[in-house]
DNA sequence: TTGAACTGATTAACCGCTTCATCAGTCATA
DNA sequence: TATGACTGATGAAGCGGTTAATCAGTTCAA
């Protein structure tokens, strides 16, 4: 059906070897004459000859594919800007390396159909987004001897990571809400099993603590990343006594700071002037809320860049850095906490640079 | 290195063939012995022998992967809740098919590096969505016999799709805001590249005309995809004179609806009271704005399920039915247009039930 | 003039699995 | 007692590349 390497040999008049030598630009084992080599690649234009991938990858024992691994089937269903954003990431670098992208989502890492098939011999390494820290993968690439990267796992020895300063980001949020003079603040905790959430409780505790604040346990409520959560969340904060009920919330990402958005509006609660709130991990949703939120932005798509530039290190063996490198933080100032007034009342106006480059670079689809 | 199906064998004390027939299940050609067969079992379960998928595929030219091409790379990026649907629909289907996906998005359709080397032998088929009319990705397709089947493209003889009733979705829409009494009815279009563009302002068009309303070609404003479009079209439809301007705005799809709404959150217009607005996709995103919209519901995911569907069936040489199914659209009515008060105040409320559950189902993440 | 060093190329084994062709037995039937 | 059908299995040839080993010339220094 399609042509083969030896088609293309018997048209040049030379041998297979020569062909694949020639074709892939592999001059190491064999050495092929200039005119040889013209030969070759008129045959090869003729006949239209497109080398197979599996073939080779069977030969070399190498796919030029890296699988990535989200952690839930509904990854890219309705509310997850963040999985969208970092799979973009992603993508975007495996392509710069002229690798290819194998997707796995089915079953998340909990053991189900994906984890049993989705390490094989079709990828040379496999990035992890978000893997819980007990995740049955993690095994199965050791025992296969394919190498991966995990994206914001608690770092463990022997193993490579990108992870995220969540610590710092509850710190910078809590520090604004603070500066602002907030001294009521809670904190919608994102679900315990992703890393991320202690990590921006702790930063969270931290800045009340250094400013001299007791961390009130009927403000640290559990929440979770979607707006449901966070509804819940703060319709529960709203039924406080009215002396213990906080004045500005740090909500466990923007999904749920929306869901603090609804409640309060439902109550008749005007944000930033009646409560303050801050998000976490910008994504482009933030600037999409009322009103646009401050939040903690992490380089979510470098996250993603960072994790398949390592992990094609590892395949091809060039020695890496930092295994365990961590991304800093940095707190995105919009409407939602009223410091930002100043900067202009338009929400739109307070869109990070970058939001604003994205925004106008992808006027498509549908 | 990894088990071999040989070393399996040797320890069985038995053939690779015996052993390939035993382990994948294949009875056709091949009879193995109820006491080899266990022999076989055991020996792979005491090496941990797992079969290669690369190895097999070259030797069936099957790989069980279906690619799936994005019109962009940026598909995840910020602001495409469709293309993040579709995929989530996609994914969905492909695992429960027992395939797996190959992800393209580099370059795009236009004959970047994507469309040179994405279809090769690493899949079965492809999946393309909304490529444009002149893709290369066709030709390469048919070149290498590869099977394809795209989502939102016009129909063409000899190919397969998965379309949604664009022209009645813009019907709905318009005669949604024609009942509820007005006259003057913007439409913002979107990119005429787009297929969806086209149908959607047919449907406007012939609703006006049925109930004896004029298409003002002012009205009719190029737009986007994209909130911004949404909100330069918008802006621009506000500068009209009075007497020319409209009651109700149709948008594109949801983000160009956003647009809408931020535009005239801006003049100071109220929604729906001022003016009517309403989206398109219906993708969650649609009951995050203010307020929650009216909008064209298409069954996205599955769509994409259905694609997956009808290549497999391609692939595995079973009998289609419709090459060009067209899914049906409705109109999700919410409180952009000021038609559903009577169902209640709140805009959460109003979700469709699909919303609701998918919303409850996926408590995660960041 | 011998042979080392280099150029230009071929041959064949191999990657791990599938599958066709074949074969040795066993059992029932003619 | 052949004959044929059936069971249980094996051997070897692929699939389409890669690559180590090998080889035939040519050039050039010793």
């Amino acid at each position: 059906m399609a042509v083969t390497i030896k088609e293309v040999a018997q048209l040049a008049g030379t041998s297979p070897a020569a062909v694949s030598a020639t074709l892939s630009g592999r001059t190491s084992n064999i050495r092929v004459g200039k005119a040889t080599k013209e030969r070759i690649f008129a045959a090869a234009a003729q006949l239209g000859y497109l080398s197979n991938p599996v073939a080779r990858s069977l030969a070399t024992g190498k796919t030029k594919v890296v699988g990535v691994m989200l952690p839930y089937v509904e990854a890219f269903a309705d509310h997850d800007p963040f999985c969208a954003q970092i799979t973009n990431g992603i993508i975007q670098e495996v392509i710069r390396d002229q690798y290819n992208v194998m997707l796995y989502t089915g079953g998340g890492f909990q053991g189900g159909s994906m984890a049993a098939s989705a390490v094989d011999s079709r990828v040379d390494g496999v990035v992890l987004v978000l893997p819980p820290p007990d995740c049955a993968v993690f095994a199965k690439c050791e025992t296969r001897h394919i190498p991966y990267v995990s994206i914001l796992r608690s770092p463990a020895p022997g193993t490579y990571s990108v992870n995220s300063d969540d610590m710092e980001g509850g710190r910078l949020a809590t520090q604004h809400l603070i500066a602002l003079g907030h001294t009521r603040i809670a904190h919608l905790v994102g679900k315990e099993y992703i890393p991320t959430s202690a990590g921006r409780l702790a930063g969270y505790s931290q800045a009340l603590t250094e400013s001299g604040l007791d961390v009130d346990p009927n403000l640290v409520v559990p929440a979770g990343f979607d707006w449901r959560s966070g509804y819940r969340a703060t319709c529960d904060l709203l039924e406080l006594p009215k002396t213990e009920r906080p004045t500005a919330i740090f909500a466990a990402n923007d999904l749920c700071a929306e869901g603090a958005l609804r409640a309060l509006r439902e109550a008749g609660w005007s944000v930033p002037d009646d409560m303050a709130v801050v998000g976490y991990d910008d994504t482009w949703f933030a600037t999409m809320t009322q009103p646009a939120l401050t939040t903690v932005r992490m380089p979510i798509a470098e996250m993603g860049a960072l994790a398949v530039r390592m992990l094609v290190d590892l395949v091809e063996g060039r020695p890496l850095g930092d295994p365990h490198p961590v991304l800093p933080v940095s707190l995105t100032v919009r409407s939602s906490c009223g410091a930002s007034a100043s900067l202009g009342a338009n929400p739109d106006s307070s869109h990070s640079q970058h939001s604003i480059n994205e925004d106008i670079n992808h006027a498509h689809h549908s």
